[in-house]
DNA sequence: AATTTTTGAAACCAAATAGTTGCACATATA
DNA sequence: TATATGTGCAACTATTTGGTTTCAAAAATT
């Protein structure tokens, strides 16, 4: 059951906890109250966050913290940086002229 | 069959076929070529890829050329924008004095 | 015209996924 | 001490996923 932060962020449920818990800590059951599935799924969730380090727990007495762990997506941005050039330079408009011209040319 | 974008990066296969064709548009077979998988199961890649228009077609006699939409993926990059401000402003870190200062004085 | 090549789609299958219910355990409160 | 609360985990289930094999259609080649 190999976990990465690509698939962590695939599922919409989770993406919506990451941003409820991305400036405040929030326990378990009050995230659970922002969706409408059971706590059991929301605390599956958490832990499927947790095994690739994407949220940050602290305990308080019974009651446990969650919170984004904003570093680690940095990770999506370091694999994005790959394509940014290409968007930012126009790459596919300048594509796009290329063929023209080539296939007016032949 | 609800597709999203953050969905069709989630696999692996399909994140490396992105990156093959980020710069070079190329055929499904050529493609198959870099994986150990068979064609169709790369055709089927490429058609979740198009469905969330992350990739772009050119046909050319019988032969298809499939190419990054480079522009779509910006969409990850405007979801990122929201925690980018967390993890530059070295909130996390701000964030857990708070919580000794406050551990300390109670 | 017959054959080869390139491709997509359908049918099927094993594994993974996201949800549920039911439990156990630790901590707070009466 | 007895009870209530907050949590995680295990077992089960329906659906989705990613792969395969098989087929059909269109374009190129013989």
């Amino acid at each position: 059951m190999r976990r990465d932060i690509f698939q962590a962020i695939a599922d919409p449920t989770r993406r919506a906890i990451i941003l409820l818990i991305a400036f405040q800590a929030m326990t378990p059951n009050a995230i659970a109250e922002y969706f409408d599935t059971s706590r059991q799924a929301v605390s599956k969730h958490l832990r499927i966050l947790s095994e690739c380090d994407l949220v940050k727990q602290e305990q308080s007495g019974r009651e446990i913290y969650y919170q984004l762990n904003a570093a680690k997506m940095k990770e999506i941005d370091k694999w994005l940086e790959q394509f940014r050039k290409i968007w930012e330079s126009r790459f596919n408009e300048l594509d796009k002229v290329l063929l023209k011209i080539k296939n007016n040319t032949k």
